[in-house]
DNA sequence: TTATTTTACTTGCAAAAAGCAAGTAAAACT
DNA sequence: AGTTTTACTTGCTTTTTGCAAGTAAAATAA
């Protein structure tokens, strides 16, 4: 059994999600509404098969995502957010407004830049409504 | 000469700080108003020497930190956080946040995270103005 | 003035994690 | 019945981390 290193909530946090890649599976959960293993492992970034199925378990084991079978094909898992992992939203708005401020080739699109900096609770609402509604999409 | 895996602004941030340590250096510089090699050393998590040498050259090369010899003892010197570092405030904040409210044994004090609910823009103006003024504190 | 301590690192090596290519098993489609 | 699709696993190499020890220069103490 693997030991905290403190309790501080930001170590807490990066206990969990501190690498180059957990945090890119949430973005597409949640902004990009991906829920397959095929879908996940198609992003550009490019993550390898077995790194992505490794975090997959992780979150999972930590409660930030569930697996269950689609329904229309047992083939298929879908992977989703908890509640825990919703909530990781705020978090993941904030990266992105740093993010798109500091780099100077960003491709992130400055309509959801401004909306996020301008009213960052309706932006919230709104993201947790798309995940909701299967029509609703954030970013194409 | 490494090259980006995309322009996604979450991914530059976690091209930057995604790792187990990086980010816990920056909260030792704005919540703890850690300025010395020596201060961030101590820190509860145990980061190894090499480590932190490491995360300082890279928070250097980045434009997070800068560093400068201490006018008063030539041998200590002063890492500070640039506008980019402090523009981190904001992802801090909601990481303790998702942090302190996940973790059952979470030791962040209760009335901070209060208030970063309550007030977020007062208490990232705060933190800003106790990281410019050498008597104020956020957390002891 | 010399010796010790303090501060900020560096070095070397073992262990763990990441990255890459290929392989597998079961369901589904042709 | 054979091929494709989906969700992984396996094996191997490279890179990163973690740990212990060492170093060099400045400051302090004897």
């Amino acid at each position: 059994m693997k030991t905290n290193r403190s309790h501080c909530p930001i170590n807490f946090a990066l206990e969990i999600f501190g690498d180059k890649w957990t945090l890119l599976i949430i973005r597409d959960l949640i902004f990009f509404k991906k829920k397959t293993y095929g879908a996940l492992k198609n992003s550009p970034e490019g993550i390898a098969t077995n790194i992505l199925a490794n975090r997959l378990n992780l979150l999972e084991d930590t409660g930030i995502i569930t697996k269950r079978q689609d329904p229309k094909n047992t083939k298929v898992y879908l992977y989703e957010l908890t509640q825990k992992g919703i909530d990781l939203i705020p978090v993941m708005l904030e990266m992105s407004v740093w993010g798109a401020t500091y780099d100077a080739k960003t491709a992130a699109p400055p309509t959801i830049i401004k909306r996020i900096k301008k009213d960052r609770e309706a932006m919230i609402k709104e993201i947790k409504a798309a995940l909701k509604n299967p029509q609703k999409k954030i970013i194409k």
